[in-house]
DNA sequence: GATTGTGAACGCCTTCACAGCA
DNA sequence: TGCTGTGAAGGCGTTCACAATC
């Protein structure tokens, strides 16, 4: 079986198996059983081959996966073989602490898998020429200038829920298809346009219909379950 | 239909109705129908009347849903009736971002809903004692004893990955049943405890498989789709 | 006349189980 | 022998369509 419309769910799993294949020392552990994936992911190693199936055929009979290969093979799958640019619109709270998040660890976590932070954008007069971290704050204005020039492919929302979709707009205009939103609403994008929600106001209040005791502990099972 | 074990995926939609409900002026527009609420939400509005009979019956038919009834009940629902109170772990980036945000905000989107940000602990020394927003910071030590003292139902996970896994043990043995987890590891909790992974890298990563030129542009449907 | 509440049909993802292969 | 790859079965959430009701 291969690329017959890969659902959404399988896509969004794939960066999970990429993380633990990175963090694995692949000098201690060349090969992985898609046992051992499952067990650090938390996902059934009957999935993970089949969510592999779909893309190709990857692991050796009897043995396993090459961490390397995977890793390879998933990186290219997900288009992160290279590097991704991304952009990020309102350094207020939350745009700081992502411009510095990327800045900290930047060999690690998101640049080892090739999302790089280019540049931030915002309308405040007293941000724009500052530098935050690596990143530099630059007018509104300069946006479909700059994600041009820098390529900007993923663009990051933190401005105010009321902003959100005029931004948005304006980024599809200059040719960005793919948003994450941490804006409290619902945006509105042509076909072909991803958006993503980052809403962690709603996940607070779908985690308090579980914060009292739990009426009905039926199963034990499904330890680690939730929003993923 | 009734309470039969209701599906995660539910429970994840229900604040997403209360917020619109929230949003709306309830002199102007004191009744409202599951195609509006559909149209305000981008769920479809059999999805909406479904959910809602999981739990009860609602609405008059024929004419709609009473606003404030239904968002009272959708409190009640999601235990959001009474105060919710949460506390965070690790004043760091995105720690200090969001006690801002609560902070804030106060008035808005979370305390509307009834969560209140009481507390935030720390390991280190300088952070300890200060006052971010509305917040003091504690040491992580009293932990136990604050979260009895301020009845903590939900903690933020803000920790560093290697962290987290301590921080929620403790928290765990503490009484605490929910948590809001941003750090990029998984997680063991026995049975019972909930954790939704507020997870940025990971949903970045697979924004890029969409985020180059769509190359099976197959339906121009699914305005609006993506991780909710 | 309009909109809800809901059983039934549907479709899709997950799980199962085993054939295939190193 | 051990683990992958995958068709088939199963489970579960979504969609459909309409009877019930205001
Ligand atoms: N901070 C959090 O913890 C948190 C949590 C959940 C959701 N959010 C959401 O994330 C978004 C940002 O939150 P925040 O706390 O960082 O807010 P903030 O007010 O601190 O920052 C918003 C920034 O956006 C800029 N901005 C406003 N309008 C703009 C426009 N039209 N174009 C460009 N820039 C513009 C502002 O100058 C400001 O720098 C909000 O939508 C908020 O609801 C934040
Ligand atoms: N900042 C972001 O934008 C961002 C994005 C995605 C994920 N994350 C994740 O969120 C977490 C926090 O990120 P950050 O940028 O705020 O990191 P940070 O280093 O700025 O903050 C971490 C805080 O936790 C405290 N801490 C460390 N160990 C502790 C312990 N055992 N007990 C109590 N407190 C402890 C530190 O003193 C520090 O204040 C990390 O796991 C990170 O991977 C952050």
């Amino acid at each position: 079986m291969r690329q017959r419309r890969v659902p959404d769910v399988v896509v969004n799993r794939l960066p999970l198996y990429l993380r633990v294949l990175s963090e694995i020392d692949v000098d201690h552990a060349p090969i992985i059983s898609s046992y051992e994936l499952g067990e650090r992911t938390g996902i059934t190693p009957g999935q993970i081959r089949k969510d592999l199936s779909m893309f190709g055929v990857f692991g050796k009979q009897g043995v396993g996966y090459d961490v390397s290969i995977l890793r390879g093979e998933l990186r290219r799958i997900l288009k992160l073989n290279r590097i991704v640019n991304v952009g990020l619109v309102g350094v207020g709270n939350l745009g700081q602490a992502f411009l510095r998040y990327g800045a900290d660890r930047q060999r690690e976590i998101l640049s080892r898998e090739g999302l790089r932070m280019r540049a931030a954008f915002d309308q405040d007069e007293r941000k724009i020429g500052r530098r935050i971290a690596v990143v530099e704050v630059y007018p509104v204005a300069r946006m479909p200038e700059l994600i041009k020039k820098l390529d900007l492919k993923i663009m990051i929302l933190t401005v105010p829920a009321g902003a959100a979709q005029e931004i948005l707009d304006r980024c599809v205009a200059s040719g960005v298809k793919a948003f994450l939103n941490f804006a409290p609403v619902k945006l509105t994008v042509p076909a072909g346009v991803r958006v993503h929600h980052a809403d962690f106001t709603l996940q607070l209040e779908s985690l308090a219909y579980y914060s009292r005791e739990w009426e009905g502990n039926e199963e034990q099972t499904n330890i680690e379950s939730g929003t993923d």
